[in-house]
DNA sequence: AACTATTTATAAGA
DNA sequence: TTCTTATAAATAGTT
């Protein structure tokens, strides 16, 4: 129609193009509306364009994309999304699974009352909780050592400190007795250090 | 188009109604087809006659109705299915992370290497190990006494059992001590009873 | 399905 | 974009 044209190949234009995309767009939602109603058929009409932009049209019988996507899969039997639901129920299900057994062993670990036990599954039981706890009080041993060898370190470090500085007074002590004995223009003033 | 109509209506007449539909649906796949062509755009079309049978276009360019669903799911953010999904996803990490809390508690109670305990976290450890001890073992006692219980309530029963043969048999040797005693019609042969 | 009188869509230009 | 208009296409009514 129009004046021109007649090979269906893609406009190079932009500009034409765009124009051409409007002019056909609302040509084709105007047609899509008429069948609809005239014939009383049900469609759906996705459209993007180049530009990535989106128009739709939906009959108005139907009440959204997503149930005409439904009778679609429906009519022929393509299973749409199937799939993906399918794969959703698997993973949840491995999951929840793993869950109930984690669960179940912490209730029996934990000895809850709800659990049923027999003599022999009371007895691993027991001896498992006795390694644990023969690790746990190895471990506590060995981190309050760990503890006590630092604050040892730290008493230690003190004292070595202490006795630095005795010494030091110690020797300030003799120098001043070195001078005092060598001159006496000394001020009179003893310096008196004391020892606690 | 063509001689006459312009009243965009129902048609009633069912032959006419049908004609139309093959004419004007032709019409529309073409002008489809000429659009996604001539302006590179992607489109989507799927038609449902009155009598359910299913037409659809799906512009070259595209794959799959399902994509073309998701780019249009993505395009409006009407959430066609993303509800659903969205749905599982947070369903299956909750059911995740309660499957990793359950772990981490269990490693933590059975002293894995790979934990890493403050002095008052084993000590916690200690304590709840302890109780869990405390536990497991009253409830080995309380079954093995059940058991013992048990054992004895049989060997009670067929010592029991066993006296009130006992009396039976010291019963019957009284009858027949009666019945001898009695008559002498008996038919001469004498009950022999042995205790063991 | 084929024919055509008309209506409708639209390409090009403003 | 939008309008205009010349012209191509679509199609209603008919056969």
């Amino acid at each position: 129609m129009g004046r021109g044209r007649s090979k269906i190949k893609r406009i190079e234009n932009p500009t034409q193009r765009q124009s051409t995309f409007y002019k056909r767009r609302d040509g084709l939602f105007k047609k899509a509306r008429e069948l609809a109603v005239l014939c009383d058929a049900d469609l759906l009409l996705l459209l993007f364009s180049a530009s990535g932009k989106l128009y739709h049209f939906l009959s108005p019988t139907i009440p959204s994309v997503k149930e005409f996507v439904e009778r679609y899969e429906a009519a022929t039997h393509t299973k749409v999304w199937a799939d993906i639901r399918q794969e959703r129920r698997i993973e949840l299900e491995k999951v929840a699974n793993m869950c109930d057994l984690l669960e179940k062993e912490l209730r029996f670990m934990t000895v809850d009352d709800g659990e049923q036990y027999t003599v022999p599954s009371l007895e691993v039981l027991e001896h498992n909780l006795e390694a644990a706890m023969h690790k746990v009080r190895y471990e506590k041993d060995r981190k309050i050592g760990g503890e006590i060898c630092y604050l040892q370190n730290i008493i230690r470090g003190q004292q070595e400190e202490r006795y630095g500085l005795c010494d030091k007074i110690a020797h300030a002590q003799t120098l001043k007795d070195v001078e005092c004995g060598s001159t006496s223009l000394s001020n009179g003033l003893d310096l008196k250090l004391g020892y606690n």
